[in-house]
DNA sequence: AACACGTGGTG
DNA sequence: TCACCAAGTGT
């Protein structure tokens, strides 16, 4: 019975919640939509882990949109140094400025949806969670969770929309889909779900199929290419030469260490202070720190003992902390 | 419709 | 060591 599946679905998230650290639990009235935002918004592709200390820092910095809205560029993106997916603080400076200016949140789905960073998972959750909109929402969790529901091994956006859609009650659709999330992230897992602990087992084609691992068939993985890169070691009295990287793509609008574009071809060997290899989502970079006395263009002399607090991104961060422990005398 | 876009945890 | 993958969005 489909009617059954949301009540199932919610009354063990109910009883094993294991909602969000920072959310308060299911049945509870609304959470502040600001705080919804940004903790959906740092959970893109994030996992929940390496979000909640990182969102309790933000919420203490700038406690409302407000305040958020009013904090230099910076600011924003030296707190989420470390987060990755750097675009998403970009739009989050965006966002919160406009929301601060309109005075607020929209509370429906389609205005939401228009907020920059706001996509279709994340317009969908916070109508949903913040605003007790009815709202189907999406995202690979629930994906899957679907897929297997029907045992559907290469479903469609709509195949999977409407079997959502399907599920999705009226009432509390927010906790419905924080419960579906759950699910997948706990039990309905990606390998090795755990179908005995499921209470959705009965109504599971792929756990009726005997391999539910095979639903939704995991799509190809693409080769990553390795790429090189030097970065310039400037320092003086104590301090090192930093920039900022221009606003738009890889890192964007980052503090950095200098140095040129990286390239596809291994560089000619010299003297390196120290080297690091760095995983990005379609490349590997390998990257040389050199010494240098460059006469240095547009940034600022950091000093070393302060390093942490320069909004470092974890290549550059693991770059400096390559150089510092080398052994390599550096007049800190 | 692909592809760009980070990082850390896990097996 | 290494592949996989995470409460996706923008272009």
């Amino acid at each position: 019975m489909r009617a059954n599946v949301a009540g199932r679905l919610l009354q063990h998230y109910v009883d094993k919640s294991r909602s969000l650290p920072w959310r308060s639990p299911p049945g509870s009235p609304a959470p502040d939509p600001y705080r919804v935002w940004l903790s959906e918004v740092m959970l893109q592709q994030t996992t929940v882990a390496a979000v909640a200390p990182r969102f309790e820092r933000f919420i203490a910095r700038w406690p409302t949109v407000q305040a958020l809205a009013a904090a230099p560029d910076e600011d924003v993106l030296g707190e989420w140094a470390g987060l990755g997916y750097y675009a998403r603080a970009r739009n989050l400076i965006a966002c919160g400025r406009e929301v601060a200016e309109r005075g607020g949140f929209p509370d429906t789905e389609a205005e939401l949806r228009k907020l920059p960073g706001v996509g279709d998972y994340t317009a969908a959750a916070i109508a949903a969670i913040a605003f007790g909109r009815r709202a189907v929402v999406i995202d690979s969790n629930v994906e899957r969770v679907a897929a297997r529901l029907q045992g559907l091994a290469n479903p469609t956006k709509s195949q999977l929309r409407e079997a959502v859609e399907a599920i999705t009650p009226d009432e509390r659709s927010g906790d419905f889909a924080q419960a579906m999330m759950d699910l997948g992230a706990t039990i309905c897992r990606p390998r090795s779900p755990l179908c005995a602990d499921c209470p959705l087992r009965s109504d599971c084609a792929a756990f009726a199929s005997g391999s539910p691992e095979l639903f939704p068939k995991p799509k190809a993985k693409r080769r990553k290419p390795v790429r090189y890169g030097i970065a310039r070691w400037i320092e003086r009295d104590g301090t090192i030469w930093l920039v900022r990287r221009p606003s738009r793509g890889l890192l964007g609008g980052m503090a950095a260490l200098p140095g040129p574009d990286w390239t596809d071809e291994k560089p000619e060997p010299r003297e390196v202070l120290a080297q690091v290899r760095h995983v990005f989502t379609h490349f590997a970079l390998e990257l040389s720190i050199v010494r240098s006395d460059e006469a240095p263009g547009d940034g600022w002399w950091q000093p070393i003992r302060s390093l942490d607090q320069a909004g470092l991104p974890t290549l550059y961060r693991r770059a400096v902390d390559a150089v510092l422990s080398s052994g390599v005398k550096i007049a800190a």
